[in-house]
DNA sequence: TGATCCATTTGATCTAGATCAAAGCGCTTT
DNA sequence: AAAGCGCTTTGATCTAGATCAAATGGATCA
């Protein structure tokens, strides 16, 4: 882990998270006291269990939040990215872990800055608060995920996530038909962590899709979707007229 | 749905919830726009995709917040309790729709008010920023559980989840090892759409759990937990030594 | 150039939990 | 008291995905 001043004219992405919400007198306050920290992947950033003596929002990269098992199992509950944030304003220990993925670049600020200023900027808290909102939703399409959807349709809608976290937010073209070359931000081993499956049933599900000619599997983590619509096909499977699987009928 | 004018001095919950974190002037000025409002167990609150224009706060009873497939899938994606909040300030068209699990009363306050009263006050939006966060923390407890949890164990948490929900918060007895009775917030088709299961094998499990003695089941929702540790002890399975199951290892 | 160490893929088999089907068991209604 | 209706339980069978096992394919390193 290395730290360095921060430099905020360098930094592209809080443009359009946590920083762009703040007035300028805001945003200079925080930046006066932010640090950068880089990690590389499998880093623990903080531990389950730990109260997280700063705040940190994610510059680049994918930071992984995992839950553990008495058993060893492992759960992936959360994925941040660029814009997203770490740590629990005001809150006590974290329950769970928070690891580099890839390699990740947060900008780090004390707790006590952070907790004062959400005291004092209507800003600030108003940000949080929206952010946090946002989570408990994506958390909930999660459970959505975990709880009704087959391994098939898990895959499909983690790829067409990651192609849809790919685009810049504000890139109005419609839906992109042709190929599209994505990085996953994980490994077969934490995708099967994130979305509830084994590595086995992970990598069978990419093979069917490859035969299927939905997508090329590329080096490394990279992959090329040449039929999303297919992918957006699996989610919404239930053969019309058909019962309702998986699930009691009222 | 009745409506009646709140009368606060009668709302035996909110003391603990939301009112009770407020200023005195804050909370009478909230009361002075409340409504109290009943629906009974199966009545929509509010539909998937609606702005509700109200927020609400559980008096009585539990709320579900339920998620649909385009199959007919469906997935409890939260459970709200007295004290709990429904409705996402500032927010956007709820993705989930309300509906009352059991009895239910809501205090109802509209939209703009809540609104402009968490602009102006300080302790009204750190408590719904703490709540929301305590909400995405339970969120992300059931996506371990739906990722990584056996039809046993997720039963064995939901009874030991709804044993703990029914002492009062500051009951401090240390962990009654006796015989308690609770009554299930949900019935067995609704147990299977929170705990990502079919009616069938919610039912087999707790039959299970009958004939090891570990509880016994009573009319209706009711069920008289025997052996709360044998409970306890599901959770922590994992033989000792044995390689950890279901995911992989690192 | 080959050896070691990974992550990933592929194959064979097993099983927890889903699915299909049929009772049972309170209720309310008549 | 019989009939109808929801909800729940129980039984028989099936299967998606887990488990166990081995092969493949890059990387890095000596």
């Amino acid at each position: 882990m290395r730290k360095a001043q921060t430099n905020c004219a360098e930094c592209p992405v809080l443009i359009q998270g946590l920083c762009g919400a703040l007035g300028d007198e805001e945003a200079s306050r925080l930046s006066s006291v932010a640090w950068r920290r880089q990690f590389s992947a499998g880093q623990i950033i903080h531990a389950e269990g730990e109260k997280p003596a700063y705040f940190c929002a994610i510059v680049t990269g994918v930071v992984k939040l995992v839950k553990s098992l008495p058993n060893g199992n492992r759960q992936i509950v959360g994925l941040l990215l660029p814009g997203d944030f770490l740590g629990r304003p005001f809150g006590q220990d974290s329950r769970s872990s928070a690891v580099a993925a890839t390699e990740v670049g947060l900008c780090t600020f004390p707790r006590s800055v952070v907790e004062s200023l959400a005291r004092e900027s209507r800003t600030l808290e108003n940000w949080l608060l929206n952010h946090v909102s946002d989570e408990l939703e994506k958390a909930q399409d999660w459970i959505m995920l975990l709880g009704r959807m087959t391994a098939e349709q898990r895959i499909a809608t983690f790829i067409l996530s990651t192609l849809r976290s790919t685009r810049s937010p504000d890139d109005a073209t419609p839906e992109p038909c042709g190929e599209i070359l994505i990085e996953l931000p994980l490994s077969r081993t934490e995708m099967a962590d994130y979305l509830g499956l084994t590595i086995e049933t992970v990598s069978r599900q990419i093979a069917r899709l490859r035969e299927r000619g939905v997508i090329t599997v590329g080096a490394s983590r990279t992959m090329i979707v040449r039929q999303p619509k297919a992918l957006e096909a699996t989610l919404e499977a239930g053969i019309p007229g058909e019962r309702s699987k998986r699930t009691a009928r009222t």
